[in-house]
DNA sequence: CATTTGACTTGAA
DNA sequence: GTTCAAGCCAAAT
């Protein structure tokens, strides 16, 4: 079901993000076929918030584990709700990142 | 229709 | 190891 909005694949994709699970903009755009548009992928999230249903974009975070996206959540926000399911935040960044890193490009591969 | 921007990534100094 | 710069694609203006 490829959708023929670049948008739509990405909340799709995003949708798809295990509880307690992160992922990265590169490796959704890597997913989607677009390497390149990881920015493109940030973007489309900043219009998630105001689709339907609504996308855990707090669950997508740079290559670096940075709550990039906090800033746009509008305070500490993110950082909650990724600790509310189970995600250990530190300094604006994901602990264990790797741990909890979600790579759609592997996780659906299958 | 052309230009600018953007929740990024990777490479080089 | 850290900092600077360039590159990429698509949507918004």
């Amino acid at each position: 079901m490829a959708e023929p909005n670049f948008y739509d694949s990405v909340y799709e994709v995003a949708r798809l993000i295990p509880k307690g699970r992160v992922t990265s903009y590169g490796a959704i755009a890597a997913y989607l076929g677009t390497k390149g548009s990881s920015r493109m992928v940030g973007y489309a999230m900043q219009a998630a918030g105001r689709v339907d249903p609504p996308v855990p974009a707090h669950r997508v975070v740079n290559r670096q584990g940075l709550l990039t996206a906090k800033f746009h959540f509008g305070g500490n926000l993110m950082q909650t709700l990724l600790e509310n399911e189970g995600v250990k935040v530190a300094d604006d960044q994901v602990q264990d990142f790797k741990t909890v890193f979600w790579d759609p490009s592997i996780e659906l591969a299958l």
